[in-house]
DNA sequence: TAACATTTTTACCGTTTGGTCAAATCTCTT
DNA sequence: AAGAGATTTGACCAAACGGTAAAAATGTTA
């Protein structure tokens, strides 16, 4: 299976892209990422892919040599933008406000981003047979670095003991939920497709969840 | 699309099943269990779902008449079971004895049934389109009534202001991550394949979140 | 053991899908 | 405007896929 990393973009010809070239790859692209996120890579044909770009499928495929390459090069797109907001906690701010803005730099994330989430969830539930190295390397290399963060503010009795890398899971997961099962939301709440009302709700849930106080007290003295 | 609940169980003839028709019907749902929710729906084919059942495709298809009736049938299979660690949360009982319990429950069922939850995952992922029904209306009914409980606690003041849904939405997404994001969270951890060890970090983790304080202590007073 | 019902297999079929190829058309530069 | 290179198209193909039909084999029962 070929793997991909955000370290390299190989260039087939040293020759520079055309105007029509960079418009019809985006086109390309933008219509795979509806495609792949809603169906899954199985799901997703060459042809309705093809369609969703206004394109013929021989012509995509002057562009891109076969699926799997799209599907490549669209991970590859995510995988910085994945990475971003953990990138930017800082050991020198104050742990509450670090992780409070992390959770909500997710979030948001997650908000504007659902078809790129829920292409990543896809990926992962797969297996991450494409982005298998990424996550042994680049990302266990970040999570390891922003850990030891994380434990020094345990260490200094700023949060709670706590394995770092699984506080990292939880806020993963609660932000991105909000993006992959976003029709488990909207259906619990009675909500109809396309409204993204329940963001503000699930901020403050957030909020109360990892900076405040869940049990035994009205407020946080 | 057809729809599915936990309510029926539509049977054609009314006939008795012979022994050979449970054995291979058994075999059936446990070979496209592992196929579904390894590759997906459309990544699963009739042919790897027979020879992972060790048997011939058309005799798959004496017992199941068509591939959506297969996945349909693990999917009605799930549902109870997912919804079986809800039910048993009590209006009676202390609150962080059954959250706590609760997450107890989901967290294991995630470390004995990953193939199921994974199952569910793709299944909300593609946008619900066979347990659409049964998230408006069973699972929704059983969310609002625990909800309930949830609100009298916080009107007691024994669990902090928040929306009760969103917190039972922070729980599934959290305990689900260990079984549909494995692959992460073990590449992550540089653990092998198959090494479930971190359910012990898990649980720590989980319990200091949803029961504990994150923020500003060492130790809750 | 004969008769009947159930189960399994063999040989197919039509469609969909990923992908190719060469010809035709368009675009850009000189 | 002409030529070279880039782009687009239509026609096509092989493999994979979901599914069918009917005969063969097996199991069950009187």
């Amino acid at each position: 299976m070929a793997q991909i990393s955000t370290a390299s973009t190989s260039v087939k010809h040293p020759r520079s892209k055309t105007r029509i070239q960079q418009e019809n790859e985006e086109r390309i692209l933008l219509a795979a990422l509806e495609v792949f996120s809603q169906n899954g890579f199985h799901g997703a044909t060459l042809d309705r892919i093809a369609s969703a770009a206004d394109m013929s499928k021989p012509n995509l495929l002057y562009y891109f040599k076969n699926k799997e390459e799209i599907h490549i090069a669209l991970l590859t797109g995510l995988l910085d933008v994945w990475l971003a907001p953990l990138r930017e906690i800082s050991a020198d701010g104050e742990p509450t406000l670090e992780i409070g803005a992390y959770i909500r730099r997710k979030l948001e994330s997650s908000r504007e981003f659902p078809r790129e989430s829920r292409l990543f969830a896809n990926e992962i539930l797969a297996g991450a047979p494409h982005i298998g190295t990424f996550l042994q390397t680049e990302l266990k290399q970040l999570v390891d670095e922003k850990a030891k963060i994380l434990q020094r503010w345990i260490d200094n009795g700023q949060l709670a003991p706590c394995d770092p890398r699984h506080l990292l899971f939880a806020i993963w997961s609660t932000t991105q939920h909000y993006a992959d099962f976003s029709v488990q939301v909207r259906h619990v709440l009675g909500l109809p497709p396309g409204d993204k009302s329940y963001y503000a709700d699930a901020a403050e849930m957030l909020d109360t969840l990892f900076l405040g106080r869940l049990m035994g007290a009205d407020d946080v003295p």
